[in-house]
DNA sequence: CTCAATTTGTTCGTATGTATG
DNA sequence: ACATACATACGAACAAATTGA
């Protein structure tokens, strides 16, 4: 037949069911029906998404198998009892804060095979170090990665104290040695969407958001000691932001 | 045939050509080839994703008809010479910074059936005015939509000068104000996806990734007087955190 | 200029997935 | 559950453009 699929639909390419699927995903995970509550009949859905009867099942299919909802015949289908809680992750936005957060952090260091020499490195991050030690490592809490972290370590720093480096995140062991005069701590954040690679690390399908972090510091010399890609899942974290935060410092003078 | 799919790309669901054109899409925007650069042929991706050689075709087909890639039969696949300017909209991280930024922008009003009373508050932000207007709005730059905005508005401000709130944007009229003291000025930002209003609003697919902000501004009564639910195009924006701005803040004094 | 190697473009047959009514 | 249409994915073969020997 002519598959008509609805306007808003049309401009992606992927499956109708799963687009389904996930904006009834979104309005659970935001809480528009409470655990436990019966959501709209596969009519109403049918008529809201103006898509086959049959769409609207596969799509359901898809949130029982992954425990969010539960179906009775003859009755409805219902949230399930139990939501996660999301968005625990606040993400620092002060050196001193960020250092307290990752404390206890332990990396789970991933091989790599051809670590790039270089950071990419951004115009005020400073001039990259003559030699780098090259890490990676996904990062767990409760036994589910929320991010991986790649990380350009300046080498002296590193041979400093690599057993330090290899059991604590990089900068916290960064942060823990008072000779280091460090100048500049800059972090930039962008939405993106997971490869392959990070969808496998990350346990989150393909192309779902991501936030990637570009963190860099530089000491007194102007060289990048420390320069870090993190990618997060983008469902776990969030941001918090005091706009007033540089009149309160000024008053405090 | 069998269709054995890579391991990795097994978790997901969506088309194999699309998730290859996304692992693609990707490395070229990271920069892994420059613009102009040849990028490897279909044999080697063909290889590397374990997809058959149509499947490759087809996903480079994707990156071909969003411009980023130009075909040459017999010499290869090229990145383009132009690539687009992304992430060109900085958040705002300080209030002054934040209405400096929005001046300019017209924002372009959406009718709204019923709106909701009152904005959905936050615990530090402060306790709801008497009575709200509420607008709603999609703002544009070079005719492309890149966020839509919720506002809450306590009606004695809106009052003041209705007009000024529906020519220019209502924080940028509010912080002309010089009389209302504001104690307090908070955003949130979380990852979202687009559901099917959000994405015809912005021309983004369902599911895109989202920056969804919320900011309040509470007056020195305690009142929240302006609370907004920002959604952004998750592609267009970017932070940049200053991590020792709490450090030389101090230091100034 | 011809030839071979390289690389993209095209087509076929088949199997399975997606979507409709 | 069924019949139908179209999308996705595979493997393989062949065509056409480009390059350098």
């Amino acid at each position: 037949m002519k598959q008509r699929i609805a306007k808003t639909f049309e401009r992606s390419r992927i499956p109708l069911y799963l687009q389904v699927a996930s904006a009834i995903r979104r309005r659970i995970d935001e809480g528009q029906w409470r655990p436990g509550q019966k959501i709209p009949t596969l009519e109403e859905f049918e008529t809201e998404f103006q898509v086959a009867r049959v769409t609207v099942r596969q799509a359901i299919d898809i949130l029982e198998q992954e425990g969010l909802v539960r179906r009775q015949q003859g009755k409805g289908t219902f949230v399930a009892g139990t939501i996660k809680d999301k968005r625990w992750l606040t993400l620092a936005t002060q050196m001193s804060q960020m250092v307290e957060s990752i404390q206890d952090n332990v990396p789970h260091f991933i091989p790599v095979k051809d670590p790039p020499a270089l950071p990419r490195l951004q115009d005020a991050d400073g001039r990259p170090a003559d030699d780098y030690v090259f890490l990676r490592s996904v990062q767990y809490r409760d036994g589910e990665p929320f991010c991986v972290v790649s990380t350009h370590l300046s080498r002296p720093l590193y041979k400093r104290a690599p057993s330090a480096f290899l059991s604590h995140t990089s900068l916290a062991t960064l942060a823990s040695f008072e000779d280091i005069e460090i100048v500049r701590a800059h972090q930039t954040l962008v939405i993106g969407t997971a490869d392959p690679e990070i969808a496998d690390f990350l346990h989150i399908p393909l192309n779902a958001p991501t936030a990637e972090s570009h963190c860099a510091v530089t000491d007194d010399k102007g060289v990048a000691i420390y320069v870090a890609e993190i990618v997060y899942r983008g469902d776990c974290i969030m941001l918090d932001i005091d706009l007033l935060a540089d009149v309160k410092a000024k008053q405090k003078k």
